[in-house]
DNA sequence: CTGAAAGCGCTTACAG
DNA sequence: CTGAAAGCGCTTACAG
């Protein structure tokens, strides 16, 4: 059986069609009388609005894209969840799309754009945005009018970009772990070779004159499996750290279980930190000395850079929002559990 | 600037849109010259079909509707994540919302249905369908052709449920408690007053002849800071049980961590085991003693039971499939690591 | 305040 | 093998 659409309404109603959409989307030269008794037999059939056909016309479907990598990431579901209260509070529904490689990101926007989304968030793109093999697709969403945002580390004269400093944040933890602890062997954990966030390990250990700065790479997948089993294949050949700053949380978590594992304490044998602030990490045991901007935050500038472009300002210049990071000294790195400053 | 259309490829490759709408479909009865023409134009032109037009003729979106609770728990993401990649890999996209309570749960449905997806998966219902508030909802979407399956403890003649066990899971960690550690005062931490697999708990404790079945209940929220206050609270003002079941692996996390900062250690003090089994539980630590089936099981049963019905074999009567679940005896509650039987 | 008509971008019988 | 026409369910100028 069909669903019930407005022409079913009319006949009900003794009204024409155009009377009933009118009347449903509240246009202020319909009489009352009109609208309470369409929207009465609107209600009896269980009518819903067919969106296809409502936004075939409108071109606007109330519905914003998020594309991002590392979805099975838990702190990347932590966000999408934020952003997915975000977007509903705003009257919009949230459509997520995962990739891999930066390749596959053109055919991904051009999905979205095909969807009629009215806003896109792209995730975690580093670099020129205007220089991207994406650049293409993303321009022609541009000029569909799609409002567009990008994070965390990307730069654009077109486009907003929500940045975090994950560089920082990593010169950071490493700093604390030199100044506060004392550390001077200390090793980064990253999961590729390309990752940005390993030159604040490079930098804050250049700057203290500590050259031996080992780094060991863990292939792609960047779960806790392949981190604990990474650290244990490490310690069976090379002789410990000190302290190793993880790629982010999840490696962490890995990390120490593999360190439990081998027989070490954390953080007496060795110190670790990672990096994002999932809620978990508090919880850990030993408590993960970590740093990161709340998902709450993200998603809420992010919903209000998206907001202000959904307002059709399209003329307005390209923004560059930089979210301010916190720092979580806890019991993983040496710190007791208070939050205490470096 | 406007879309590039059918029109346009017709234009450019001097064809009727009729038959670019047909080329780009890979009609059969459209010759090979011309659809490799067609195709040069439309991927030259960058062109991806406007999906609201091609829905609202062909009554299909490739949109998979996902209605769930507890979206902010992370063995929600983990599933949410599973399904998302099942999904894709269908061609579908999937959409997430929403809800708290079960009256918000006819107009999430409407929603979906107005969005015209093919297929709508309905997550933690308990019960009889046909008797609940959100029926005619429903009932009205399968009218419509949409495929329809539910979780976790539903039954219904109309529509297929996916059923997960979480009464058994309490009983089998209950009866594990009792018998392999010998412990008789154990309580049942749940998070609402309904929950189901509370019954598995009082089965367990009954069958022993252990009456003093101590239940304490959090209010809502089941994050972990309530639970580890709670905790605290509760430790407070009772003696100490011997062990805790919780009502999962988060619920569990929480207390864990109260249980630390109160000073007592676990399992020695008090054991303590979870429901879910979210990956985190066997890298915490001490590992958490759990019970669940795995995210990829349940998704791809889901997809599987919502795949048959796509296929439009609306007449074939309602399935109700039961998803086996594993138990992991872990450290919390006093077992080794390795996962022994019971 | 209300209605008839055109059109959004596609697909799909119906003809040729 | 290809095209002209109707129609999916709405919204929105344009008339009245």
């Amino acid at each position: 059986m069909a669903r019930v659409t407005i022409i079913d309404i009319a006949r009900e109603s003794g009204k024409s069609y155009t009377t009933v959409s009118r009347a449903l989307s509240d246009h202020p030269r319909i009489s009352i009388e009109t609208k309470v008794l369409i929207r009465a037999t609107a209600t009896r059939l269980g009518y819903s609005p067919n969106m296809m056909a409502k936004g075939l016309v409108q071109k606007r479907t109330q519905t914003i894209g998020l594309i991002a990598t590392e979805l099975s990431n838990p702190v990347r579901s932590e966000l999408i969840e934020a952003l997915r209260r975000q977007v509903h509070a705003s009257g919009y529904q949230l459509l997520v799309s995962g990739y891999q490689d930066e390749d596959e990101l053109s055919s991904r926007i051009r999905d979205m754009a095909g969807r009629q989304v009215d806003g896109l968030i792209i995730g975690k793109i580093t670099g020129v945005v205007e220089k991207k093999d994406f650049w293409p697709a993303l321009e022609a969403a541009l000029k569909q009018d799609i409002a567009v945002v990008t994070f965390s580390n990307a730069t654009s004269v077109c486009v907003d970009c929500l940045c975090i400093d994950y560089v920082a944040m990593a010169r950071k933890l490493t700093e604390h772990f030199i100044r506060k602890h004392g550390f001077r062997n200390i090793w980064y954990l990253g999961v590729d070779r390309n990752t940005i966030r390993q030159r604040g390990y490079f930098a804050a250990m250049q700057a203290a004159g500590l050259e031996s700065a080992k780094r060991l790479f863990l292939l792609p997948a960047q779960d806790m499996q392949t981190a604990r089993d990474a650290i244990g294949d490490l310690l069976q050949h090379e002789s410990k750290p000190q302290a190793i700053l993880c790629h982010n949380d999840i490696t962490a978590i890995g990390v120490m279980n593999g360190l439990r594992q081998c027989g070490y304490s954390v953080p007496e044998d060795i110190a670790v930190a990672g990096i994002d602030n999932h809620q978990i990490s508090s919880f850990f045991n030993p408590a993960l000395t970590t740093a990161g901007v709340a998902s709450e935050r993200v998603a809420g500038a992010m919903m209000k850079l998206l907001e202000a472009r959904l307002g059709h300002n399209h003329q307005s210049p390209a923004v560059a929002v930089h979210l301010p990071f916190e720092t979580y000294y806890r019991e993983s790195c040496g710190c007791c559990c208070a939050n205490e400053e470096e």
